[in-house]
DNA sequence: TGTTCATATGAATGGTTCTTCAGATAAGAG
DNA sequence: CTCTTATCTGAAGAACCATTCATATGAACA
């Protein structure tokens, strides 16, 4: 749909998946959220908050991060609408809030503790 | 299972997460694979391939890149064994060869699809 | 054998992101 | 009203990552 006109060599399999190409918009939303759980450590928070809602200072302590590392953490996680904030008093209590991923974290790990035992990044390729 | 003993509110729920807890190396196995789909160009090469293998020059005619970042960017992906190559005369061509990878992005796409008209990150928050 | 073309690679640069530190806000306790 | 505590924020520094340019490899073809 935009830059698909160049030296190709299979062009018809070329125009096929321009197609097919989801819009730019859309993969830099996703490319944006699977940036999100990039982190370890907001990776740790998201899980954490699998269970249900838990306030900063808990989940400091259970992702072994200072509190103000994990602020900024939900700060952004909120900011994107993955992580919603519930005020009582002077404590915020956070709980996991997209469903979509939810999902993706659900299937990653499932997958991840099946597959434990391989670890492809510490092999050479060719 | 590590530094779960700092200042908590609900010791309870902090241990019983704790508990829950993948192991770290799983963590930060799963978060590597999500910063791999975090580049919106890498997102675009391994969308492309989900319909089946294309040489090189033809992922940077899709995805719009110089073939030189294509190249890069495969290398990283074929060192986490996310794709792989077939050499045909002085071609290469890459295919999709991690199913797990394959579902994470089946599943993202599918949402994105969907939710299309939403841009959280384009809206402030409390 | 030498040229051309597809791909691969290394180094460098520019941009982005994570963490920390210091301080700010705001609510409850005394 | 003041003090303490929980959370939030901004700025600064370091570390990381992606792109580009130049060049290398290696296969086809003349």
């Amino acid at each position: 749909m935009d830059g698909c006109a160049a030296k190709v060599v299979d062009a018809d399999r070329v125009a096929a998946v321009c197609e097919r190409m989801p819009a730019a918009e859309d993969l830099t939303d996703t490319a944006d959220i699977f940036g999100l759980l990039s982190d370890p450590n907001r990776l740790r928070l998201l899980v954490a908050l699998l269970d249900g809602e838990l306030c900063v200072c808990d989940l400091a302590a259970v992702t072994g991060q200072s509190e103000s590392a994990v602020s900024h953490a939900l700060r952004l996680l909120r900011a994107h609408r993955i992580v919603a904030a519930r005020r009582s008093g002077r404590m915020a209590y956070y709980r996991l809030e997209d469903p979509h991923v939810r999902m993706l974290l659900d299937l990653a790990l499932a997958h991840t503790e099946h597959t434990d035992a391989i670890h492809p990044e510490r092999a050479g390729n060719t």
